[in-house]
DNA sequence: TATGAACCTTACCCTCATGGCAAGGTCAAG
DNA sequence: CTTGACCTTGCCATGAGGGTAAGGTTCATA
């Protein structure tokens, strides 16, 4: 199986597999004869292993502990749950401050008119906020 | 005024001060004769104006543009309500995607038995999700 | 058999907002 | 006159990719 082959069963980039690989997330693959690399089966488990936790927002460092964990089979799950769980804790920390800008943006731009003058409640808030 | 006390002044790091300079988002200051470069209560306001556009989540794409209209007194607030609603609609889609990653992430680590054996649901889920 | 399309390889540069470091110039106080 | 705090420019790094270019390979079809 050729990278692009590997990348469609995966659903990641065949630049991203070869990414992975020089980071070394990805132990070197088999190469042909001409040098392209070769996935077996178990490569592409490996790659959709990848792919979910990046979708769940995993770092490439996150995801190379787990990895790691995954083939041991000496692992704790309390160290995965204790990585997942700090991943969790910055999830949440981002979505508090999103949810901080979404709030103040809706405020604004409820203050705004719109009706094409110049006075601008958005453009008022951002020189001189009166609150937040 | 140099860069540091306008640093100070406005929240902002003397290298982000620089680099907007030098990305177009500022004009570039007057300078001493030691090359210095001096700020009047006025860019410091600019300075503020950006600050507060940055913790909004606004690009320097989007404040060079906010800046412009806040500067130019034949303004339109539709265009700058615009401006705000296409960020307002950006950064309620990251909302769900992160808040899509809590939920999932919740699960998996509800289902997580942490006792320090090598069962674990979160590999597991990430090995061959059973849902989402 | 030749050729062209579709694939593969490596090696660059770009994003975006920000931090860090290094080498050197400036200023003010002791 | 030295010392320390500030300033300057310029380069490199981050993280998770995307893009592009120049060149090698494979395979089917004309």
């Amino acid at each position: 199986m050729n990278i692009g082959q590997a990348a469609a069963a995966s659903g990641l980039s065949a630049k991203m597999i070869r990414h992975y690989e020089q980071s070394g997330l990805l132990q070197p693959t088999q190469r042909s004869e001409a040098g392209y690399r070769q996935y077996q089966s178990k490569d592409i488990e490996i790659l959709k292993f990848i792919r979910r936790a990046r979708i769940l927002g995993f770092s490439l460092a996150d995801i190379a502990g787990l990895l790691a964990l995954w083939q041991n089979p000496q692992r704790s799950n309390t160290v995965v749950k204790q990585v997942a769980q700090q991943h969790l804790a910055e999830v949440e920390l981002k979505l508090q401050e999103l949810h901080a800008m979404k709030q103040t943006l809706q405020q604004m731009i409820a203050q705004c008119a719109a009706d094409g003058g110049a006075h601008c409640a958005i453009l008022q808030h951002l020189a001189k906020p009166t609150r937040s």
